[in-house]
RNA sequence: GCCGAUAUAGCUCAGUUGGCCAGAGCAGCUGAUUUGUAAUCAGCGGGUCGUGGGUUCGAAUCCCUCUAUCGGCUCCA
């Protein structure tokens, strides 16, 4: 008999060698109607593997992501099996369950598919999931695997099965299709029963550019159809919030191919945003001991050369511009650093005067390659909110430290309360990526570590993240359909200080060196304002929202007094401006609303002869009347809350 | 850069298998209306059908080049 521990901490006795599956029947028929997967003692596990000793066990059902997992999981077993009865003699590379839904990459041969071929899988899917297919799990030897698929010509299980370890490699068969799988799996397909096949798109071999690129399908499955329909119903609701809409909708920004791609022209409405965010920052961080400083665009050759960039990144850059007489070099400057550390370099400095915080909001360019650019979050002109701190060693876990507070403290203002805090060191087998010593990156990994474990944040570790000069905390924010997008960040470096032989005097009189922080609380104005808008649906805060009211006459009759009303408000200091279009009121407001406007002031007869505005606020209709002064009190009261 | 897709008026979109001057709504302009909480009515103007080639008697429609955009991959100082 083995003792079975569950989530609520009883405890039952079982057979040795009863299922999972086994246990949920004893429990209830519907929990065995329902449970998709299992985990023993954190681990998830087939449903119907044996239990050959005492541990906990969870039974999973549709909430549990483990679950999902492993319904997608066996989903991309599903459909590379349709894909193998569709197209005989395709070869497999992987295809692993993902947040939403799951993909397998796939070699076509001579083939190619297209968007139009996917319902026809979808079919073939649903037909074989309602042949209720088990999944059978057989452990194998690793020459028997490298067998199995020598023979049927699969070089890319080969290669997979080459790293694996003889005795933990193990098959899956459902129906007719077989794959290299550790699992776990669903007990059988006739679960599966929505299908929806999302998109086509490339994927290198392993993830490297110099292998062949397989062909990707993406995927999504649910246990109901009605899931399906909320999903994909949800999926274009976020897509309505995609800030690339709303940025042409609000005239927030645009770009035209005259200027370039990847260039954003910021538009009047859009460049008032920007300049409240950043005098939103320009305010905090003079709290916090931030000099503003200004440099130019380009930089010598040779600036570069020192920081390492100009290997690192030369090759891949915009070309340098050079001077028609003198032959000298210039880049465009793709970051602030070399140029503060030159400031730096400008005065000795004594023990004393450490920290010393430059900021500057710097517009860099960099040459992204064409398929990267991507609306707002990826371009190829854009201005971070740079500042580099350079400390004392025995500053830098608190200077750290005041980072972190800076950044928490600007999204907790804005409302991003799901951030993932991710901790970038570098690769744990590839260090020619990076420059400087062992002793530095290691002193460098351990500060952030320690910093973020004070802070009580909660992290996660990413290997092969770091910067080429140093590890970085970064701060990541999802945007409306999901995708990460990297806000803020916040950089230890030991090597640009020595590059640039930087110093300092210590008590003894002796020369030391700094250490330097960089940090970008945003990250870019362009990146951050267009995971703004997301969150926002453009809908943006009273306090930082480019225009805060629009007086509405109700004919042109009373434009006068909507003028009127208007300056007194400007005068309050609220953003305010007159509709005075000779259109209905309905129309008015309706346009306005569109516009996410916060508060639509409608005035006419009855306020003019009171003195009043009729208040009526987005998205939530008629709020009363009262007069401008006591509007303006109530809007600055709540920006005054806002922002403190 | 790579894989796949898309590109028609300022915006959102129609345009059957290639066939007369390329359409609609919104926006714009003009006029009427002077409006009470999410679209007043009428008239008018506006398009090298992304670019450059090609096939054809004839191309928005078929083929190729390039550019931009979208979904991914790779990259991201």
């Amino acid at each position: 008999m083995i003792d079975i521990t569950f989530p609520d901490g009883s405890v039952r006795s079982y057979e040795k060698g009863i299922t999972p599956y086994q246990i949920a029947e004893q429990i209830s028929p519907r929990l065995a109607g329902e449970v998709l997967a299992a985990s023993f003692n954190g681990k998830v596990m087939d449903l119907e593997l044996p239990l050959t000793e005492s541990g906990q066990l969870k039974l999973h059902k549709w909430e549990d992501q483990e679950a999902k997992s492993t319904f997608w999981h066996s989903s991309s077993h599903l459909m590379a099996e349709a894909l193998e009865l569709l197209y005989p003699g395709i070869k497999f590379g992987i295809g692993p369950s993902i947040e939403n839904g799951f993909y397998y990459d796939v070699d076509l041969g001579d083939r190619t598919i297209t968007d139009s071929d996917l319902k026809k899988i979808e079919d073939k899917m649903i037909e074989l999931a309602r042949q209720k297919q088990h999944f059978v799990r057989k452990e194998v030897s690793k020459a028997e695997a490298m067998d199995t698929y020598t023979q049927k010509g699969d070089e890319y299980k080969c290669d997979l099965i080459k790293d694996l370890e003889d005795g933990t490699i193990t098959f899956y068969t459902n129906g007719s299709f077989t794959d290299l799988c550790r699992g776990p799996h669903l007990r059988d397909t006739s679960v599966i029963k929505a299908v929806k096949l999302t998109s086509i798109a490339g994927a290198y071999w392993r993830g490297d550019e110099h292998n062949k690129m397989l062909t990707r399908i993406y995927g999504i499955t649910f246990p109901q159809k009605k899931m399906l329909d909320e999903y994909m119903t949800m999926m274009e609701e976020a897509k309505k919030r995609d800030h690339r809409k709303i940025g042409k909708e609000l005239e927030l920004f645009t770009f035209s191919p005259r200027v370039g791609a990847g260039l954003p022209l910021w538009l009047p409405k859009g460049a008032a945003l920007r300049e409240r965010l950043e005098m939103f920052l320009r305010k905090v961080q003079k709290s916090y001991g931030y000099l503003p400083v200004i440099t130019p665009h380009i930089g010598q050759k040779e600036l570069y050369v020192t920081s390492g960039h100009y290997a690192k990144y030369g090759a891949d850059s915009f070309r340098p511009i050079t001077t028609p007489q003198e032959g000298e070099e210039f880049l465009l400057k793709p970051m602030n650093c070399p140029h503060h550390c030159e400031i730096y370099r400008s005065k000795p400095h004594s023990y004393k005067d450490l920290p010393i915080r430059l900021a500057e909001f710097g517009t860099v360019y960099r040459y992204e390659q064409s398929g990267e650019l991507h609306g707002l979050t990826r371009v190829r002109g854009f201005t971070q909110d740079d500042a580099h701190i350079y400390c004392r060693p025995d500053q830098l876990k608190e200077e750290f430290c005041k980072v972190i507070d800076i950044v928490l403290y600007i999204f907790k203002t804005l409302d991003f309360d799901e951030y993932i805090a991710q901790v970038s060191l570098r690769d744990k087998n590839d260090r020619s990526k990076y420059i400087g010593t062992d002793e530095n990156w290691e002193k460098a990994e351990q500060a952030i570590i320690e910093a973020a474990q004070e802070k009580g944040l909660k992290t996660i570790v990413e290997y092969g993240e770091a910067a080429f000069y140093g590890p970085k905390l970064d701060f990541m924010v999802k945007d409306a359909i999901g995708r990460r997008w990297q806000l803020g960040t916040i950089q230890v470096d030991y090597n640009l200080p020595e590059r640039f032989e930087l110093e300092y005097t210590g008590a003894d009189d002796k020369k030391y060196r700094p250490v330097m922080i960089h940090r970008a609380p945003f990250g870019s104005m362009e990146r951050f304002v267009a995971v703004l808008i997301e969150h926002t649906g453009g809908k943006f805060p009273l306090w930082l929202t480019p225009e805060q009211a629009v007086v509405l006459p109700i004919s042109e009759k009373y434009n006068d007094y909507a003028k009127k009303v208007c300056e007194l408000l400007n005068n309050y200091d609220i953003r305010a401006s007159v509709d005075e279009r000779n259109e209905t009121i309905g129309k008015k407001i309706r346009e306005n609303e569109l516009k996410r406007i916060p508060f639509l002031l409608v005035v006419g007869e009855k306020e003019e002869a009171g003195g009043t505005v009729s208040v009526r606020r987005q998205g939530e209709g008629d709020k009363g009347s009262m007069t401008p002064e006591e509007f303006a009190a109530k809007v600055n009261e709540e920006v005054k809350n806002m922002i403190n």
